[in-house]
DNA sequence: CTGAAATTGAGCACAATGCCCTATCTGAGG
DNA sequence: CCTCAGATAGGGCATTGTGCTCAATTTCAG
């Protein structure tokens, strides 16, 4: 029975990375989101068939979805907090399905450190997000909250450094 | 002369927040993103006409810029750290500009409480981090950081329970 | 050198877009 | 209760983009 051979050259669809022209495509669009395939294959000289190709592959493997380019405060949800949490950790589970279910919230990482939790939270206001701070102490198995109230974006959400430098290049 | 007339009715174009009807819009585009305008229109039971206008409008005001859907996994920083930095309040604009220097952090926040900043920071590896780390904390004016590793998503970034919510419906 | 993977160019039916226009509906202000 | 700006609907039309296929060519790790 024959084995398998190994690939010979690895493919991109297996690995699920972006090298430098997917990285240029996603700079394409970080400047215009609707760009066509069409004006981005001109744009980057390459054929029509090809960025779409990668533009699939991509929106599989390296897009994040839709919901992180929706603006809360556009929503009616100007203030944003970070959040951290102490909690019992053999409760974690339990503790994190109760704040999952406080709409506010819109993420939640486990931390290594001081801190057990790291939230990020928006709030119509100031008193609305001091309810929402009180919902998640009043959780059973919360020991302690420190809220941040977030005064400015110093510096606003980015990716292009990193897409600049091209993928997986460190120092 | 003539004083202009104040307007009848608040523009919707002009006060840059979203109804009932976008979240709705907003809602069927965050399960697919590359929906079509007449796809939405008939989904929802619109016009063509009004889902265009009013993408065009969300597209404007309520659209984060496309960056955020970029997974940085995928450009190879699979790891996730927050940095908390407490700086000298005086020097912050200045540190603020040379910490935006690093490509690896990907945003920063001013906040209220013990700590001054706070920092969505992305590493190839331990290392890396490491590195990055040192470069932050060698900048003239910061006093003390605090790194914390982003161990699990244990709540994915999500905006749905606010949509559902519909806007600005405190309580 | 070899061959799998990637890219290219070309074609084609179909759908979507970007506009345009007019008619109707809605609701806050007077 | 009336008015009117703004929103929606529905129709049309030229242009463009999409989704898909196929065969030829290029690229590059083994």
């Amino acid at each position: 029975m024959p084995y398998l051979r190994l690939r010979r050259r690895a493919s991109l669809r297996s690995m699920h990375s972006v090298d430098a022209t997917d990285a240029r495509i996603l700079r394409a669009l970080a400047v215009d989101p609707r760009r066509t395939v069409v004006a981005l294959a001109q744009e980057l000289g390459l054929s029509r068939n090809t960025v779409q190709a990668r533009l699939a592959r991509l929106e599989q493997h390296a897009f994040l979805p839709f919901d992180r380019r929706i603006n809360p405060a556009s929503l009616g949800y100007p203030l944003l907090a970070f959040i951290t949490v102490h909690v019992q950790q053999r409760q974690l589970a339990e503790i994190t399905e109760e704040i999952a279910r406080i709409p506010e919230v819109l993420e939640g990482h486990g931390l290594t450190g001081t801190a057990d939790l790291l939230l990020r939270v928006v709030a119509v206001d100031a008193e609305d997000l001091f309810r929402i701070h009180g919902k998640i102490l009043a959780i059973e198995g919360v020991d302690r909250t420190d809220t941040a109230l977030a005064m400015g974006e110093l510096i606003p959400f980015r990716m292009d450094p990193l897409l600049e430098r091209g993928p997986r290049t460190p120092n």
